[in-house]
This record gives structure tokens, sequence and C-alpha cells, in this order.
DNA sequence: TTGCTCCTCACGTCACGTGAGGTGGC
DNA sequence: TTGCTCCTCACGTCACGTGAGGTGGC
């Protein structure tokens, strides 16, 4: 029966129980679904530190870590950018409250949201309406020069498209 | 009375309109409402192409250049990125139609678009349900391991917030 | 001479993606 | 030995932004 059972991937448990509870580096990406160079990009940008490297070079990480990541991640699901994220660890260590700048961080990204999905609508609209007219236009060579008559007989401002910034 | 005009400013129409109609890298860059730097950087990347330098290296463009910036705005607002616009530029320029990768693009695009929209909404959702529910907390100074429980608490996923690629 | 315009590097932005080239672990 | 995992550079993506350091034009 024992035999019947597929086998356990090793790597799904934290190796090296023994040794303090400590994460290899794809542990810790398959705990939130991202290849491991994303881990390492985190590394490398402070982000995030191995409690230690083993005598083979290789990242060992403990409990607070993955803590971390998971909390990476919740807060990218509110808009966060991973500067924001860092200077709110930063607050965390130094045992301040990172709460007012969180307010403020995602007063002001609610705002700018807003406008990026306001200039989204647009263009989304845009593209409907000249999906919609180029139905009826047949293809055409350019000759004299023009360029494409579909887009050059658009709508579509010329200037200031609205997606600027 | 000619007197009480406003003088023209030199530099919005054509300079050296002797010199065969050419136009200084800043009055295509007016055109368009632009930092001359960013035509530079079309040049650069050989989506502009100046008719010809001048003695000095200054760049001369002729009127194509001016139909060709006017036509990246326009196609820029329908969505199209730089290098589309050249693979539309490269058809044009041997004589072959644009249209059908043009509609095949633009196709593309506007799924994509469509669901860009759909992330977004969803994020300004979760930001707002945060904004709400975070009226009702008080700030906190983190203690043993917490980061800001306002953004721990929240119930933006930990994993696959949807922002994805 | 002053103030503007022009030029070419060259590096920065944002959050990774994608190899190259080599080593460690089971 | 094989296949996987790990490592460090280092360059690419996208559409510019931002200087540095110097020159030309009126």
């Amino acid at each position: 029966m024992m035999k019947m059972l597929p086998a356990i991937p090793r790597n799904r448990t934290p190796a090296n129980v023994g040794s303090s509870e400590l994460y290899s580096i794809i542990q810790l990406a398959r705990a939130v679904d991202e290849p491991a160079h994303v881990i390492r990009y985190y590394c490398r940008i402070g982000l995030l530190v191995p409690q230690r490297r083993g005598a083979n070079g290789y990242r060992r990480f403990d409990a607070q870590a993955l803590r971390h990541l998971h909390f990476i991640r919740r807060a990218q699901g509110l808009g966060f950018s991973l500067n924001e994220i860092a200077e709110i660890f930063q607050h965390a260590r130094n045992e301040r409250s990172p709460c007012p700048s969180v307010r403020e961080i995602i007063d002001r990204r609610t705002a700018q949201i807003a406008g990026q999905l306001e200039n989204l609508v647009a263009l989304h609209e845009r593209m409907r309406r000249a999906l919609r007219r180029w139905r009826r236009m047949p293809d055409r060579t350019p000759t004299g020069g023009d360029i494409c008559h579909l887009i050059e007989t658009s709508d579509a401002p010329s200037v200031q498209s609205g997606r600027k910034r």
C-alpha cells in the first residue's frame, strides 16, 4: 500500500528541517508561484535578505523571509511598488509605524489608477470604434506618400493621445 | 498697426524656407507638443529619418517626416507600439499594404487592453475596499515580526494578484 | 556677450526575462 | 553518470527622462 502512494516530492517540504528550519530559494519561489530568479532579483535590490549562505553559496531563508514575501505579494496586489514596499520594511525595521505613509501612498496611487483607468477606457473605446469602421473599408496599398489609410483616417487624436505619462 | 501685432515667433514657421522647406528638430517637436529628445530618440531607433544634416550636424527634416510623426501619434493613440509602427512604415516603404497586419495587431491589442482593463478595475476595487476598511483601523507600530497590519489583514490575495505580466 | 538651440554619449526608470557559463547535490 | 538546482554576471524589454559636456546661431 505504501508503494501505491505517489512519491512525495522532496522539495515541497522544508528541506534540512534539522538545520534550523531554513528554506531554499526554490521553496520560497514555489510558495508564491514565481520562478526563482524573481527571488534572486528581490535579494539583489535588498528587498529580501537570506538568513545566511550555505558553504556552497546557496541562499538559506528563514520563516521571516517567507512572511516578507507574502507581504510583498499582498502589497503589490494593492498597487504598491517594490520601492514603496521597501520603505515599509524600513519603517518596520526601525520599529516606527509605517501606517501613515501606507495611507498616503494608497491615496495617491488610487487617484493615479483611476486616471489610468480613464485613459484605458478611452483607448479601448477608440480601438473598438476603429475596428468597427475598418470593417467597411478595403485594404489598400500605399501610394504617393500615404502610409496606412485605416490609421490616417481614424478619428484618434494626432496630438495628445491621452496615453501620456 | 503693424507694430501692435505680437511678434511672430520665428521658430513657429518653417525656418530656412528658401532652403527647400526643411524643419528643425524643434519645429517637428512642437508640432506634436513633445520635447526634442523624443524626436532624437525616434531617429536613433530608425523610426524617423532626417532628410539630411546641415554642415553643423543639425538634423533637417522634410514634410514627409512631419507626416510620419503625425502618423506615429495617431497610431499610438490606437494602442500601437513603436515597433509595430516601424513595421507599418516598412510595409509602406516596400509598397506593400500594411492593412492586413494593422488589422491583426489591433485585434490582438484590443483583447489585451480589455484584459488590462479588467485587471485595473479589480485593482481599483481592491484599493477602494482597503481604503474604506482602513478608516476604522488605528495606526500601529510593528511588533514581533509583523510589518503593517493594514496590509497584512487586507483581503487582497497574497498569491497571484491579478496584475501578472 | 547672452540665451537659446543643437549635438553625442551614457546612464536611469520599473519589474523582471533571458541567456551564458559554470558548479553543487542526490 | 544523469538531471536538477544553484550561482554570478550581463544584457534585453519599453518609451522615453535626465544629466554631462561641449558647440552653433542670432
